[in-house]
DNA sequence: CTCAATTTGTTCGTATGTATG
DNA sequence: ACATACATACGAACAAATTGA
């Protein structure tokens, strides 16, 4: 039944087990099916099973007492609290929304700019901000932005201590023409693992954010990973 | 460097491999570092390297040549075929522009239809249709679609037979005047797996899209399911 | 043609992890 | 908890193929 991947066999049962948490199908608070049940759905061994539930049980999903059974102790069906922005607005919404912790990273403060996508035209010096943004203590994602020198310069502090989207959004001097992103699922190198608190090679949203000024000049360009758990998008197929 | 994951090593370091070939930091037709570089670069030993570039060989990947070395022997930088739709017009074209084959699956014809989230009046009967979607004769996507039944029955032939999308967008007589999708990143189930020739609990990309009528109520629901590293979304955050 | 350098492939011993019944 | 089998991982040494001097 689980012949394709080599990944070890308690880990994909635990992946399941932690998918059905989050759909509902074993609700918060309840029992899960018993180890014999379990045995029959799975088609494998008790020990196979105790492995999957070591990990559910360590990071506190659920809660097991020897002769009572296996219970859910966290709600993960409400987990998916990152809507990817579909529009300016939403994503300065969005941002501005969230209780953040920025941790500053250290890094080259200017370096060439090298965008993932082809859009716009590279301008003449940039400020690189490299950071983690946190949400309930919780890391949920790892951003580098390159910002318009002349831009960060206006307002160092400001740019350095919170979110810069709004700011920019929010500036009468700056005019944003055009703004793009896009999105891919690729997975975790170790240096985004180890930031993100995930596992490597663990999947990720990549996210490349560009704005642009009027001569189609980039003023902004942000290289964004978070974990892919979290991600949710709403599209609205008819807006236009 | 990888204690976070219980993945075997030997896959964590594949799947750093892969990206990087992906990434065009190994270009194709190049030779890759040795494999006393890659000791040192990743900080595993031989047959750990020897078990990675195993996994990449068998899907063509890489090619090794002893006393030559090892090669990129299929380009991956352009593999992401498949965009997710952000309007109405753009879906239609995607999927008008696949050259795809169906694989009907058995299922209950007539089956209650259950939204993943709540938008629009279940109406009064569906027909189901489940499937797999090709594109050069590798699955691509996984769709289950609850067709309103009176809609169904003016061109069964039709509807069964190629993608629905287009179809109910020509229709002069049906009239969408809602149409909202959903995307999750979440992982494979057994059953997904093996339509999509995919491992159990391999990321997979979850999109619930809906039609509705000018009276709200449901006429087209479907539930697709992608692998997630060949999904791309690209967002024009002023496109309003 | 031979030799040396380079590079992948294989083997051994050992230890630990995974999985079954 | 036990007996068993197989997979994963390390380090080190050795073997075999390719290239170019």
């Amino acid at each position: 039944m689980f012949q394709k991947s080599r990944v070890p066999l308690y880990l994909q049962v635990a992946r399941l087990m932690r998918h059905k948490i989050e759909n509902g199908d074993w609700p918060y608070g309840e029992q899960i099916p018993t180890l014999d049940e379990l045995e029959r759905e799975y088609k494998v061994s008790r020990i196979t099973l105790r492995g999957a539930l070591d990990q559910l049980e360590a990071v506190g999903i659920v809660k097991r007492t020897r002769g009572l059974g296996t219970f859910v102790a966290k709600d993960l069906s409400e987990q998916r609290w990152f809507k990817l922005a579909s529009s300016m607005d939403e994503l300065v919404r969005t941002v501005a929304d969230l209780k953040i912790r920025l941790l500053p990273l250290q890094g080259d403060a200017s370096q060439p700019l090298a965008p993932a996508f082809n859009f716009g035209l590279a301008g003449p010096a940039y400020e690189r901000l490299r950071r983690v943004h946190y949400h309930n203590e919780e890391p949920y994602c790892l951003i580098e932005i390159h910002l318009d020198k002349k831009i960060f310069d206006s307002d160092p502090q400001g740019f350095s201590s919170a979110p810069v989207v709004p700011q920019l959004a929010a500036r009468k001097d700056v005019k944003i023409a055009h703004a793009k992103q896009v999105m891919r699922i690729t997975v975790s190198d170790e240096d985004t693992a180890a930031h993100l608190d995930i596992g490597v090679g663990d999947p990720i949203a990549d996210v490349c954010r560009v704005f642009l000024d009027e001569r189609m000049q980039i003023i902004y360009y942000a290289h964004i990973q978070y974990p892919a758990q979290m991600i949710q998008i709403e599209t609205d197929l008819l807006r236009c």
